[in-house]
DNA sequence: AATGAATGAGGATTCATTCAT
DNA sequence: CATGAATGAATCCTCATTCAT
């Protein structure tokens, strides 16, 4: 009974809470729809009233849940390499052998391409034309992403996993290159789910191509 | 006489065949720069205004050696992939071995990358925005190209060069991602040649990562 | 007393009217606001998004508080010259020779220019955007207020107070244009008093700068 | 003979010049049209499409003479007050006495404010909104301006030609602000001349309002 | 009594393109 | 050959205003 009392008390505390709730969400959806929108159109191809007809609203609506075009951008890069990061650590950090860690990584990296491929393709396409300032947090967190995955080659070559022949630099960014070319041409491949695709690919990274008589 | 009537007659004849070869070295130039600034600015980033100060010239002056901007990206594009189908197809009917031919197609596909890498990156980056009736030939040449490069693994696998494990048209398009990302970093690269990052591609890919004792 | 029963009867009676000054309070804030903006930033120039966060409220509440920008003008103009005619008829009406009255109408003028800056430059500098239709009340006043004041100089010049070589009307313009400017570039000379101010103006005038040798 | 060879030779080196002149002239309509419309409606008030409007012309048309808004604001304020300070200087450093000065600097002020009043009055009320950066060099001339003007004041002082009880400065600020105001109020009085305006201004700043039996 | 959400209209600016010379 | 001049369309963004709550 009381609690009846204190629930209905609640709700003017409650209400500013649920409000920018709402908020929130909606302001997803608009960045959704802004990734969609980048990715297909590419960031200078894209208007805003793309984004604003994909959403069903006014151009000038847009404008309550982002204050540019810029920021748009920069919002939908953050959020497609949200946790990225730090994912990555933690499988640097985990004490599994260098070829698990390799796995984890390429793993890591292209479940999120493929779940929120519009977000992904906006990072690695149109990244670069997110002005300077803005760039800055997000080329730092690439840069350190960049150094954990260069760390698992420097450290399986090391361990002997990988052969010493691996120049450890330019595989990181080859491999990380080719991982984030996914998106742009696994539409053609439902057959295979993101996890036996990166599998096909360390695979292909980890064992080669050729022909090995057993 | 008849020299006089030779002369005046050589005139006309005579200077349109030079000044067709000045036009279409000037022609030349202004495609240069446009693929400059396409590969820098991406295509919709880019403008007529950003080409013609590239060159020196007045804006209105660049419809003197193309229609349109669509047939400057077109023009590109073009001559980004000149030579690529046929070269390949000279390495398909070639008598090597699955190994040779991959490797002669990893090497085909990236030296060009890298000697005009503003044409590749255009293409690579910005044919998509290519109408699609300008469209429809260079994706021709894309497909036959990509046919051609599946083939060679198709045979490498019938002849068990290559491992039976391998998806041959996911690992075409995966390999040919590969060779597409490499003018993106490549500028951080500069001891390596050409040649010898086209073979670090073809042993990592051939190879695999993993050490072999031996 | 019967208290309680005046007490409960006087809420429903009393309220609306404690309301309304509230509101009236409140109101007069916001268009103290709406001064302030508009004296710094011009009436084009500002926004009301500005004096929505001048005041730490949402745009959309002032509207509660005026109908539209448009109103908010005429608000602070009607403000701004609130009593100025009325002040300058007592004065005109009085008994005292034409000199005093000069003096005493450069004091009505000026001395509101600088209690109440912001609606006085708003006044001055912004009338001039209000439609139409909402100035007409003001262009009245302030006909009728110059008119007030040419007839002080008109009469000056009759009883000889003032030079006949005085032309009233141009006279009364630059005098009053004069005043007018005077909160423009008052924050740098704080150490007037309005009154000294005033007076200076006045003894400007009527004196002249010569040096007069007694 | 030779002469004719001459001159067809010449055009080439003349075209560029006049074509510039053709630039320069335009641009000065132009810039003409931005002072009339900012005077009218104020800067904010105005828009580039009133600009246009008024030479009849495409708005887009105006980016050709200038580069913004605020460009044109600068180009009509730096034009609203050439030679106005290398005039005063030649006033200040005559060797009239310091009454002569006063005056010729009336003179000097209020002639272009009548001559090119949207100029002036775009000048003199509308300067405020020029973005810092631009207005930086303006401020330097009118303090320079207003220092000159002070310095006549205070050698008249001195030489006893004003009265000492003149406050230099802020006479000076009064007496500019009274020579500013008339572009705001002449069109009503367009039966004196300027330099009749510039000398009843003149008289009433020197002599003083009071009649003076004599 | 106030606000969150939304919007239409307008505004500055850019840009590809044209055309006479 | 090349350009100066001009323009229409598009684009990003601001803003006054509305209205349900």
């Amino acid at each position: 009974m009381p609690d009846g009392a204190v629930k209905t008390e609640k709700k003017p505390v409650k209400k500013p809470v649920k409000k920018k709730d709402k908020y929130r969400q909606r302001q997803t959806e608009v960045i959704d729809a802004a990734a969609a929108v980048f990715a297909k159109k590419g960031y200078h191809g894209a208007s805003t009233g793309d984004i604003a007809a994909l959403l069903g609203i006014a151009q000038s609506s847009l404008y309550y849940y982002f204050k540019s075009k810029d920021e748009a951008l920069e919002k939908v890069c953050l959020h497609g390499i949200k946790g990225y990061v730090e994912r990555l650590q933690a499988i640097v950090a985990g004490d599994g052998s260098a070829e698990d860690k390799i796995r984890g990584a390429i793993h890591n990296h292209i479940e999120p391409v493929i779940f929120i491929p519009d977000y992904f393709r906006t990072f690695v396409g149109e990244l670069r034309y997110l002005p300077e300032n803005r760039r800055q947090k997000l080329n730092n967190m690439i840069a350190e992403y960049n150094a954990l995955f260069e760390q698992i080659l420097v450290d399986g070559i090391a361990e002997k996993t990988f052969t010493g022949s691996l120049d450890s630099h330019s595989t990181m960014l080859m491999l990380i290159a080719q991982c984030n070319t996914v998106p742009f041409w696994f539409g053609q491949f439902e057959q295979y789910s993101p996890a036996q695709l990166a599998d096909m690919l360390a695979d292909n990274f980890l064992q080669g191509a050729l022909w090995r008589p057993n």
